[in-house]
DNA sequence: TACCAGGAGATCC
DNA sequence: GGATCTCATGGT
């Protein structure tokens, strides 16, 4: 059993499960946490200041998941008043470095969709996929994800996108994500997006949450929002993306997590 | 009822 | 290359 004891402003579980960026967790009323990643369950217990977290496996594997021994401070020596705001905002946020595969599929599932319903049709396919009556289920391998029917997933209320959570299933099969968290981001995302169902906002977000590409920059409709009514600037994806890489750098990606927990917590929707 | 949600695919030019 | 329409589903 691995225990990590982290001050709350370097990891803090209200920010980081509920940031959007992992769907499998939950608090109990104590405020404990609980959920489980790369096949083990884990707990991360808040008391006052300190966060414990509990999980069977190498320490290792886990400082890299909570990303809690980079410095996010010296990232960004000279932040702007909006990101130094959402840096203040988000303190203890992290950018999880989660299993490629469940980021594939869970992105893909988020497209068009909100955080409530995918949390709960990840649930479903996990637990459908197990057969069990355990308690937490993990995330399903591509091989057992691709053995549903379409018929299956909609019923899960996946929609219109059981056809591309298929596909993309059985094209991870024949991947190694490992070949593209090594390669260059640019080369990276143009793999990723030969997937069904995922288009260049889904990409980032794997490449960022799933492969560790620190420069992936996701731009959805709270970072248009934010860089309209904060930077004054409304442009296409594309000029946002160039945007984001000329002011934050090669860790942009830590910054739009920030400035995403921000935007979601500080304005208003449509505004 | 119409609109929205961490968008993407298909089709148009 | 960009503009436009449609795509399930549940909440407001």
């Amino acid at each position: 059993m691995a225990q990590l004891v982290f001050d709350r402003s370097r990891f803090d579980p209200d920010t980081v499960f509920q940031s959007g960026q992992t769907f499998r967790f939950s608090r109990d009323e104590r405020g404990t946490w609980r959920g489980i990643a790369h096949g083990t369950e884990i707990t991360a217990a808040v008391r006052g200041d300190t966060v414990t977290f509990e999980a069977d496996g190498p320490e290792d594997l886990w400082r890299r998941y909570t990303d809690t021994d980079r410095d996010y401070g010296s990232l960004f020596p000279n932040p702007d008043d909006v990101l130094a705001s959402a840096l203040a905002y988000g303190k203890g946020l992290r950018v999880l470095r989660q299993e490629p595969f469940e980021t594939l599929i869970s992105f893909i599932i988020s497209a068009n969709n909100n955080i409530p319903r995918i949390s709960g049709i990840i649930e479903r396919i996990c637990r459908t996929c197990a057969r069990g009556a355990k308690e937490a289920v993990p995330f399903p391998d591509p091989g057992t994800l691709a053995s549903l029917g379409e018929a299956d997933l909609r019923a899960l209320g996946a929609g219109y996108r059981a056809p591309y959570i298929i596909e993309s299933a059985k094209r991870a099969a024949d991947t190694d994500f490992g070949t593209l968290a090594a390669v260059p981001y640019e080369d990276a995302v143009q793999e990723l997006l030969k997937f069904k169902g995922v288009g260049p906002k889904v990409a980032d977000c794997i490449a960022l949450f799933g492969l560790g590409h620190a420069q992936a920059f996701p731009v959805d409709v709270w970072m248009r929002r934010i860089l309209k009514n904060l930077y004054g600037l409304a442009g296409s994806p594309k000029q946002v993306r160039s945007f984001a890489e000329e002011r934050f750098g090669k860790h942009a990606g830590i910054a739009q997590q920030y400035l995403f927990h921000y935007a979601r917590g500080t304005l208003a929707p449509g505004s």
